[in-house]
Order: C-alpha cells, then sequence, then structure tokens
DNA sequence: GCCGTTTTCGGCCCGACTGTTTTCAGTCG
C-alpha cells in the first residue's frame, strides 16, 4: 500500500465527513493528515507501531490506528462505512466549483443527487434554484462549473505555467499603477504542478489593476472580479487569481498567498504565541491596528524571531524548527551550476549534433557538459553500439579540440539489464568519464527484485549515477515500486550520485525523496536529459526540486567548477582501481 | 481528530467574494 494511496483514503475520509455536516476541525485533522502522508518519504508501512506514527506531526491515536488497519487491510472500516452511507458517486459534486459540501449535501438530501449527470439534469429542469439558499445564479454558476470540471484535467506542469505567469508578470510590472508584482502560491514554492497561476501585486489603485488584468487577451472567461481579487481562465483551462495590495502590505501578502497551508498555520501558531498576530496586511499586535510589519517578507519573518525561509521549502516539513536553531540549508541556486550532466546527441535519440549541444551549454554560461547517449541495447532510441561509440568519442575529441577551454565529458546513459548488470562489457565502461546507469525496461518488476536489481547497479565500480531514479512520468507512469530506503545508503557509501533529472515529465528523482536521501549523505546530479538545445533551458526546473529538497552546493555535483570535477572523477577512477 | 515548558480541555488562520440574504452562510485559497 503506497502512501499516496492512503492519503488519498484519508482525503476521501475528509470529504465524507464534511458532507455528513461534521465537526470542521475533524475534517481538517483528516485533511491534514492526507497531506502529511502524501509528502512522507518513508513508506507508512515501514512504521511497526502506533508510537512509531503518532511520532509523525499531525497524526495522533485514532489516524495511527487507521494508518495500521490500512496498511494491514488495505482500507478501514471508518472508510466503508461513510462510502456506504451516500450514492458512490457523490464526491464528484465536490469538485463543482460553486459547490462545497453544504450545498452538495443539501442536493443530496433534498433532490437525492448523486453524481454529475444527475447534477446536470437537475440544474437544467430548473429544479435547483427553487431549494432554499440556491437562486437562479447559484443554478447557472452551477452548469458551468459542471462544463469546466468535464473540460479541464487537473494539475499543470510547471513548466506550462511558469512561463505564462512570467510573460504576465512582466505585462502587469509595467503599468504606471504597479509598484511590485509577483508570482505566489504552489507556483512560486515551485511545486512540480500547480493548480491555478496565483499573482500579487502592489499597488495604491488596485480597481484600475483589476480592469485592466481581466481584459488582458489571455482571459477566456472570468470567474471574479472583485476590487482586490479576481480570477480568471485561460483558454487552456488555467486559473489565474490575482490580488492587488497596498504597498506597505505587499511583503505580508505575498508570505501570505505563497503558503503552503500547512507553513502558514505553523506561522501563525508561533505568532499567536509571541502575543502577535499575522494576516495578509501585516503582523500586528493583538488588538492593536498599527502593523509592526508587512512591507517585506524578511520584515515578517523576523518580527516574529525567524530568519527569511525561501519559498520552496515552506511546506511544513521541519523548516520553521530548522529556522529557530539557525540550521536552515543554503539553497543551491542555479547561478552556481557549472554543467550539465545528462545530454543526448544525434548519436542516439537527440536531434543536435555534438557540436551544437556543445556550443549551447556553452553559451549559457556552462564550463562543461556530460555526453550521454543511450547504450546498445536501447535500439529503439539508437543506442550505441562500442562501433559507433568509438566514432561518437571521437567526434568528442574533435570538438573538445575546437570548444577548449569548455569541457565535454565522456558518458554513457547505459540500460540497467534485468538482473542488475550494465549494458557495455568492462573495456568498453573504462572509456567514460561519467556513467548514468538508468531503467529503461521491465518496469513492473517486484519490489524486491527491483530493488535488488537496482543496487546491484549502484555497486558495479564503474556506476557513476542513478538516472531518473523511480522512472515515473508526472500523470502518465509511475514509479517502480522499490525500497528506496536500503538503496540510499549503498549510494552513499558507493558515492553513486542520484540524479534529478529535470525534464519537466519527469522531475525525479523528486523533493520528498532529495529531502530524504540527504539524510543518508548521498550526493547528486542535475542532468536536463536533453534531446535538443532547448531543452537545455529545463535546468531550473532541476533546481528548483534541488532546492524543494533542501539540498545545498555541496551536495551537488554540477556545482563543481571544472577541476574539481575533472579532480573528482580522476580520484574516483584511482579509488576503484578503473 | 490533534495538540499542549501556562493547558489533558478547549482551542484550532483568516479574509475576500458571491449569492442570497435583510445581516450572513458558503466557498475558496
Amino acid at each position: 500500500m503506497e502512501n499516496t494511496e492512503i492519503s488519498r483514503i484519508f482525503d476521501e475520509i475528509a470529504e465524507l465527513l464534511d458532507l455528513k455536516g461534521e465537526n470542521s476541525f475533524k475534517v481538517k485533522a483528516y485533511q491534514k493528515a492526507a497531506r502529511t502522508v502524501d509528502s512522507l518519504a518513508q513508506p507508512l508501512s515501514d512504521f511497526k507501531s502506533i508510537k512509531e506514527l503518532t511520532q509523525i506531526p499531525g497524526i495522533g491515536q485514532s489516524i495511527a490506528e487507521k494508518i495500521m488497519e490500512i496498511v494491514a487491510t488495505g482500507d478501514c472500516r471508518l472508510h466503508q462505512e461513510l462510502k456506504s452511507e451516500f450514492p458512490p458517486q457523490i464526491l464528484v459534486l465536490l469538485s463543482v466549483p460553486a459547490l462545497g459540501p453544504k450545498k452538495a449535501a443539501i442536493l443530496y438530501r433534498e433532490l437525492g443527487i448523486g453524481n454529475l449527470e444527475e447534477l446536470k439534469a437537475a440544474a437544467q429542469a430548473d429544479t435547483i434554484s427553487g431549494i432554499k439558499g440556491f437562486g437562479a445564479k447559484t443554478q447557472e454558476n452551477i452548469l458551468k462549473g459542471i462544463e469546466l470540471v468535464t473540460s479541464t484535467s487537473g494539475r499543470k506542469s510547471i513548466a506550462q505555467a511558469l512561463p505564462l505567469a512570467r510573460e504576465l508578470l512582466k505585462i502587469l510590472s509595467q503599468l504606471p499603477q504597479v509598484s511590485a508584482a509577483s508570482e505566489a502560491g504552489s507556483l512560486r514554492r515551485r511545486k512540480e504542478t500547480i493548480g491555478d497561476i496565483d499573482l500579487l501585486v502592489a499597488s495604491e489603485q488596485p480597481q484600475a489593476v483589476m480592469d485592466y488584468f481581466v481584459k488582458l487577451p489571455w482571459v477566456k472567461k472570468i470567474i471574479a472580479h472583485g476590487e482586490t481579487k479576481s480570477s480568471v481562465l485561460t483558454a487552456q483551462g488555467l486559473q489565474i487569481d490575482l490580488r492587488v495590495v497596498g504597498e506597505a502590505s505587499y511583503g505580508a501578502a505575498l508570505q501570505y498567498f505563497t503558503g503552503s497551508k500547512d507553513h502558514n498555520v505553523e506561522l501563525r501558531g508561533r505568532a499567536k504565541d509571541l502575543e502577535l498576530k499575522i494576516n495578509e496586511y501585516g503582523v500586528f499586535r493583538q488588538n492593536q491596528p498599527n502593523s509592526l510589519a508587512g512591507r517585506t517578507e524578511e520584515e515578517v519573518y523576523k518580527t516574529i524571531g525567524l530568519p527569511y525561509i525561501p519559498p520552496e521549502i515552506r511546506e511544513a516539513r521541519g523548516e520553521i524548527e530548522a529556522a529557530l536553531k539557525h540550521q536552515l540549508p543554503r539553497l543551491v541556486d542555479l547561478k552556481e551550476i557549472k554543467g550539465d550532466f545528462h545530454i543526448h546527441s544525434n548519436f542516439s535519440d537527440g536531434s543536435a549534433d555534438i557540436g551544437e549541444m556543445a556550443r549551447a551549454a556553452k553559451a549559457l554560461g556552462y564550463q562543461y557538459l556530460v555526453l550521454t547517449d543511450h547504450s546498445q541495447s536501447l535500439k529503439i532510441a539508437g543506442g550505441l553500439t562500442p562501433e559507433r561509440l568509438r566514432e561518437q568519442q571521437k567526434q568528442i575529441d574533435e570538438w573538445q579540440e575546437k570548444l577548449k577551454p569548455f569541457r565535454i565529458f565522456k558518458g554513457t546513459e547505459i540500460d540497467i539489464l534485468a538482473d542488475g548488470s550494465l549494458d557495455y562489457p568492462p573495456e568498453v565502461l573504462k572509456s567514460f568519464d561519467i556513467v548514468i546507469a538508468s531503467i529503461h525496461s521491465l518496469m513492473k518488476m517486484d519490489k524486491a527484485a527491483m530493488t535488488r536489481r537496482i543496487i546491484t547497479a549502484v555497486e558495479n565500480p564503474y556506476t557513476t549515477i542513478l538516472g531518473h531514479p523511480t522512472g515515473r512520468l508526472i500523470g502518465q507512469r509511475d514509479e517502480f515500486e522499490v525500497d528506496w530506503e536500503a538503496i540510499y545508503p549503498v549510494c552513499a557509501k558507493n558515492q553513486v550520485a542520484l540524479e534529478i533529472n529535470a525534464f519537466p515529465d519527469r522531475l525525479d528523482l523528486r523533493d520528498i525523496y532529495c529531502q530524504r536521501a540527504k539524510e543518508f549523505g548521498c550526493i547528486f546530479t542535475i542532468g536536463t536529459d536533453s534531446h535538443s538545445t532547448g531543452h537545455l533551458h529545463h535546468m531550473e526546473y532541476g533546481v528548483f526540486v534541488a532546492r524543494r529538497g533542501w539540498l545545498e552546493k555541496s551536495e551537488i555535483l554540477n556545482c563543481l567548477p571544472l577541476e574539481e570535477l575533472e579532480k573528482w572523477i580522476q580520484q574516483r577512477k584511482k579509488k576503484l582501481k578503473i
């Protein structure tokens, strides 16, 4: 039983309790437990007792018991009982904007509505507007909401959202009424997927900014248009929320709207202990109107006795505790990246030749790249036979001569075969500076076999990097079933780096796994997995993941300047006698 | 349901917007 599955059960319990009209704090407790479980890197099935589970913040006696029950049986009685009280499809009603637990419950009680089709039919037949608390507008919004739910599909990739957000910010910043603008929400925290784009603007004339915003050409539909807050929908189905505050409140609002929710709750709790109150307008002494801070985020954190916490780690995963102890990591920055560790050329399945890729990397300010075409087994991607490889390495030498002092390292993205062995014999492996070992076949092995397979590959003295370790494709393919707690120590012991694959569909190793692997003393590389020169720009998405995983410069090989990386490679080869 | 160097009971973040209201509940973030 995966953590995400357990998280989903708790989410459903929360929604069903909400529908029943249960105590809202009980509902919140289950929602919080769902989020906590989902962001936990260790599988819950590894926890052996209730006592161990209740050490996790937000997990108490009752929820711990349910976790044990779910791990043992696949579900829990409470969940089953709640489900039996409602029609099976009832929860999709909650995904309709304008419909929350209270209204959905009324529709079920009064009209027996239990799924989207019944909801749509009732709205079209004009039977909803007559119910107390509902009107013509609500009925209309329900119909629009159904349209929305069925047309848009869930969360979008950060790679889709961030460029659009940046474009909008540029336009909004140029307005004479606007003095500052930023993205907020999960986008600013650089989460791998985002539900909507949150933007924040500082202005003393909010209405003018709002009126301008809702008329922008991207806007397909206006969902809300208030004095300081508006929501619109783009043609691509992305929701954009814009909030406007005064300059004196900009920092407080930015902090507030960046979240995460759990981070803010912790922060607020701390403020309360200090007899302070934080809201989006500033930090206040209880019952006093003048704010103590609010112009900048730094100010807000400082007022409650904390150093600045970078947005990427505001996830209630120990950052406030670390901040109090002055043990926050100094997160890696894109500017510290000296080279790219994962690049394909047209020798295998890339579209550009070695020279084009190297020139493009050099233009980004890099000192080096590692060329990692596929190995012979991966025929579909033009994996290189030893003969073709010799040719490729000859060309690397030629380009190397032309482009020096820029360095092109000889690498490979080599297949990990079914038994964990690598796809070239030792005499070929010797020719590489860097070996990324990746799984591209037989992805559905059982957990024990897959774990053994990966450990065998990591223990191979020629392996330098474990490529896209979990194999997931966001929204398309699940992770391999693997016991990571057994693999991290082997990686750390053999100084095999875990790759953060920066390709937006992958972002693998993901943030919470990075944070966990770091605790084992693992090192990392970031590779764009570029198949064309344009892909080289994906590096920043890899850096986002590293930052969300609390990683520092010293833990990432890409941050080594050329000479030090050369030294690292030589020492490694010497130590391993290869 | 969770949590606690003031608490094992009584708190639990807080405000904008909308629609249905005649002063507020529900939804959302």
